[in-house]
DNA sequence: GTTAGCACTCCTAAAAGCTGAGTGCTAACA
DNA sequence: TGTTAGCACTCAGCTTTTAGGAGTGCTAAC
């Protein structure tokens, strides 16, 4: 069977008044519906070969009908109408903080839950390699060193060591010293036990410090294994009673509360080339996370710089305002950009 | 009217099994209870002066009795027994991590929710007066330097600064050796205008740097405006089915997402003197927070050193299992401040 | 190919009925 | 005087019934 013009039509109509609704839409709402000048029953007939189609589907005998899985897809890909709204306000927020992108990104998150009435995660930008660009190793009292790390990219990672011997100044600098000839400029790989032998032959009775601090570095540089992430508006989706039920409430909220299971999205998105927009949409089952299989999930890549990138996410009902979160996550996305892209 | 020996028991009976099974009780149910052997009859008339003194009250006529505000206030000051279980597993966890405390506090606050299957909430320690203890610039690279400030309490905090002209090496000595002997040691109160105004004027050309590093000073030390706070659990009020409804519901895991209204429950507890114990439990009305007043609030204040204090919070329905919810938090208390106490 | 008409399905909300837990009161008992 | 058995009464909540309405599929006519 075809998908003619006429079917597109009502299939999408269908769409965009289930998505106001959230109410199964019966043939008689689709033939008042304008530009179509047809009666219900020939909706009705054209409804019953969308449903053979796999497009719409009934809930129940003599119900009307919803859009299923490959429907909204359908919808997503090809009907869209892109809208370009703004969100001023955030870009306004966002600037006045720009110093603190932690801050930034946990307000950037609630202005998009806000926003959209989904809920929504940010996760930190996470370099894809990193290289170490400087250590410092200073004495903080009798007993402790500090060792402040620098990875590229501007990440710090600071670092206390209990120390048992006295250390003085000029051993300090020499060790400062060794470190930074040593190691700087390198990327996890080329950090290898041969180096780090040699490094502690060098040290000579301050190995062990050199160890622990090889072991920060370590640490700093593998930095994106405990990603942050950014939430807000996990409550929002108990305002659609499609989602609403206890169960399925509360493992979605946990899910959010919790931002593990939500690294898998990120990771998803970190490899996936996302075309010109960086724009995702998975719906239902299409979604990496089990919990989230009613639901669909929008997702933007934001790049601050070459190899730095980061994830914006709305989750919501199936049934979510594709339009309008794409405008805003594209929105955000652009203004992330601008503001830290140098 | 008196409250007498008999009364006192019933009391006990009544709110014992309304926090067991969150259904109102009736006078057979407690008639059946062991020692006292009364007939259903008698207990009627304690529960109606249990009622008129403002105890226990009746959802409706012809319902069972619930716990008043009063009544569980009676109950946690007076009736308690104290329960001494352990988690030992906590501990187990929390020293595996030991080496970061916002890891820590992040796990410790996931197993308090876990075990008692109530929201949790726990407040990073901080310092009532913090003095500076050490300041180290390094230059990063060509046109950014990196301003490392170490708190008492070994609070680092990091600060990134654009500089246009270059700096050589001996000069950034003479800075750092400039600012360590001027600032190490005072505490926000002492750095003053006048002492700012001194540094600037024999930090020269560099003042611009000396003012940027003293805002920074500033920021680390004033770090517990934006007080860090975990929670986890919050979910779980949506098991108590008095919580669970849609509205309050919302309004309650909303406030723990947030998290900053919950530090008005952690200023409310700094400055309270908490007795011997530490333990402070705030029932239905009493809370300090407004969405909260449909539930029962217990936390305690833990102290790693003198003045550095946080506070741990368990969030629940009145219903809450008060002696197991001290008896856990006890327990976390004194496993946080051995762990970290010197 | 389109449409009006009709019988049929089945969800939903409201109404009615029933049940059982629990009460307050009274009168009798120790 | 305190305790208890007994009884009539209340009322939330569950089940069943009923009615209504939205929507469908099919058929026959245009």
């Amino acid at each position: 069977m075809l998908l003619d013009d006429r079917k597109l039509k009502i299939l999408q109509a269908i769409i965009r008044n289930y998505l106001e609704t959230g109410e199964p839409v019966g043939s008689r709402t689709i033939s008042k519906f304008a530009d179509l000048n047809l009666s219900s029953a020939t909706i009705r007939n054209e409804m019953a070969d969308l449903e053979e189609m796999g497009y719409i589907l009934q809930p129940h005998t003599s119900a009307g009908r919803i859009p299923s899985d490959k429907g909204y897809r359908l919808y997503v890909d090809t009907m869209m109408e892109e809208k370009t709204r703004e969100i001023e306000e955030l870009k306004e927020t966002l600037l006045k903080k720009a110093d603190k992108i932690d801050k930034v990104l946990k307000e950037a998150a609630k202005v998009l839950a806000q926003n959209t009435n989904y809920a929504s995660m940010i996760s930190a930008p996470s370099y894809i390699r990193n290289k170490l660009k400087f250590i410092q190793l200073s004495k903080v009292d009798q007993h402790q060193l500090l060792a402040v790390i620098v990875v590229e990219g501007n990440v710090i990672k600071n670092h206390i060591l209990k120390i048992t011997d006295q250390l003085d100044d000029e051993t300090l600098l020499k060790l400062n010293i060794l470190l930074n000839t040593h190691l700087n400029g390198l990327s996890i790989e080329e950090i290898n036990l041969s180096m780090i032998h040699r490094l502690k032959q060098q040290a000579g009775t301050y190995s062990a410090i050199v160890s622990e601090v090889i072991e920060a570095v370590g640490e700093a540089i593998k930095a994106d294994e405990d990603l942050e992430i950014y939430t807000s508006g996990a409550t929002n989706i108990l305002k659609y009673p499609e989602l609403a039920d206890h169960q399925k409430a509360s493992e979605l909220i946990t899910t959010f509360e919790e931002k593990q299971l939500l690294t898998e999205l990120v990771n998803e998105n970190k490899d996936k080339e996302t075309g010109s927009t960086g724009i995702q949409v998975y719906i239902g089952n299409e979604t990496p996370i089990e919990s989230m299989k009613d639901c669909s999930i929008v997702t933007a890549t934001y790049e601050l710089d070459e190899g730095m990138r980061g994830t914006i996410g709305i989750v919501g009902p199936k049934r979510m305002d594709y339009d309008k979160v794409v405008g805003v996550l594209k929105s955000l996305k652009s203004q992330l950009e601008d503001i830290y892209r140098k």
